[in-house]
DNA sequence: AGGTATTCACATGAAACTATTCTCTGAGTTAGG
DNA sequence: TAACTCAGAGAATAGTTTCATGTGAATACCTGT
């Protein structure tokens, strides 16, 4: 009697508690109305900010930090309260927030600029169009009347690496093509070091004011926490000292709360799953594991079948304990390629592949010399040993071996 | 022994090429008046 | 004659290839003692 199993399953679930009141408030976009730990910089910013409810041009700035520390976060609440004081005045500002790392959207100077168009209600073709037309259409658009603009261009340093710097130096230029509108700009990059390579002019420009997002400790990701679970979960449902686990696995890691977030939902969801009524310290391992596992077997799982080729070239080598350097991948990676059948890639291409499934976190590549013997990649993997059964499969199978 | 020069096996960079997707334009075609 | 079709030119983009240059240290080769 399936059917009954099933029921009394199903009726099970609803009858118990449920563990989470509001999941999203866990979720890595949620914006919370309060942000502990960073009154100083929401003043800041809102200081440099300010001129704009008087309909002068605020200042560019550069927000800095490390990935979780509440930059994003910060910027869109003090815009978003900014906009809304503006609106109350009757004063028009104008605020676009931009992910400058998503894929197909704005990771290149035509599509930022084609979004942002889009934003303002242009219809833009995703290709076919010259640049600088884009740049006609945007202008045009937030050009038809006198306003201020604010652009947050998040995870910029992203963008710049991938197409140069000339993108910025368009930006800022934009003020002097534009007749009515003003625009400024808050860039905001994971990498502390990113104005250091960059155009002096552009670098002038664009960090007028600079702020810097210190990474939380572990007694402050504590305050996040337990004010998110409060929202997120029932009452009582989290032991004693989870928290502070989460807090503390989170600010070895560089103090990013969206991990420590993370964990907590994750370990929630676990919990839940086993039938648990409450969430216990236990869970938070087996939570992290489940997070790095995922996260490992979907990048393997999405690659590219020559990326697969190659990482299944080096699982290959992987167990007798002997240094891999890129020469026996190569020569592994052309058989493999006669095997399932594809064109094999020069081994120019293939060196850079490794170099990628390194930046992944897949693979250690250390470029080493062996003197005489040239210089090479010395190659092992990065993996937990308990995933790799599993990555086999997912290669096997995306290869169809 | 100590110092310098070679040399290997790739790494790393830059530019050019390929293929795909998409727009725009203008010539040629068609259908209706 | 206005509307429509369709080929060709140009762009953006991703993924490669081609060509050129760079590189760290184990060895080979000197050199003077």
């Amino acid at each position: 009697m399936k059917r009954s199993k099933l029921s009394v399953f199903l009726s099970d679930y609803l009858d118990r508690q449920p563990l989470f009141k509001d999941k999203l408030s866990l979720q890595s976009n949620y914006t919370p109305e309060n942000i502990p730990h960073r009154e100083e910089q929401i003043e800041e910013l809102a200081r440099i900010l300010a001129p704009s409810l008087r309909m002068h041009k605020p200042s560019n700035v550069f927000i800095y930090g490390k990935s979780g520390t509440g930059k994003t976060c910060v910027s869109q609440y003090v815009v978003k309260e900014i906009f809304e004081a503006c609106k109350k005045n009757k004063v028009s500002v104008n605020y676009y927030y931009l992910n400058c790392k998503l894929k197909k959207v704005a990771d290149t100077e035509y599509r930022l600029i084609a979004q942002l168009a889009r934003g303002f209600g242009q219809t833009v073709p995703a290709t076919g169009l010259p640049t600088d037309e884009i740049y006609k259409l945007f202008i045009e658009s937030v050009d038809n009347k006198k306003q201020l603009l604010i652009l947050i261009l998040d995870e910029i340093d992203q963008l710049v690496n991938k197409v140069g710097d000339g993108i910025l130096y368009n930006l800022t230029r934009l003020n002097s093509e534009l007749k009515n509108s003003q625009i400024s700009i808050i860039g905001i990059s994971n990498d502390l070091m990113f104005t250091d390579n960059l155009d002096p002019r552009v670098k002038s420009s664009l960090s007028e004011e600079e702020l810097v997002f210190p990474p939380y400790n572990a007694l402050q990701l504590q305050d996040i926490l337990r004010e998110r679970s409060r929202i997120a979960f029932a009452e009582g449902v989290i032991k004693e000292g989870v928290i502070e686990k989460c807090a503390a696995y989170a600010a070895r890691e560089h103090g990013d709360a969206r991990r420590a977030l993370e964990l907590l939902r994750v370990a929630g969801e676990l919990t839940e799953r086993s039938n648990v009524s409450e969430i216990s310290i236990e869970y938070i391992d087996s939570a992290e594991n489940k997070i790095e596992k995922d996260r490992v077997l979907d990048i393997i799982r999405t690659q590219p079948k020559q990326f697969q080729i190659t990482l299944y070239s080096i699982l290959k080598y992987n167990g007798n304990g002997k240094s891999i350097f890129t020469g026996d991948i190569y020569e592994d990676y052309l058989k493999m390629c006669g095997d399932v059948g594809l064109k094999p890639l020069t081994q120019r291409r293939v060196s850079d592949i490794v170099a990628e499934l390194d930046m992944l976190g897949l693979i250690n590549a250390k470029v080493i010399s062996k003197g005489r013997y040239g210089r090479t990649r010395q190659i092992s993997l990065a993996v937990p040993s308990m995933t790799l059964p599993k990555i086999k499969d997912i290669l096997k199978e995306g290869l169809g071996l």
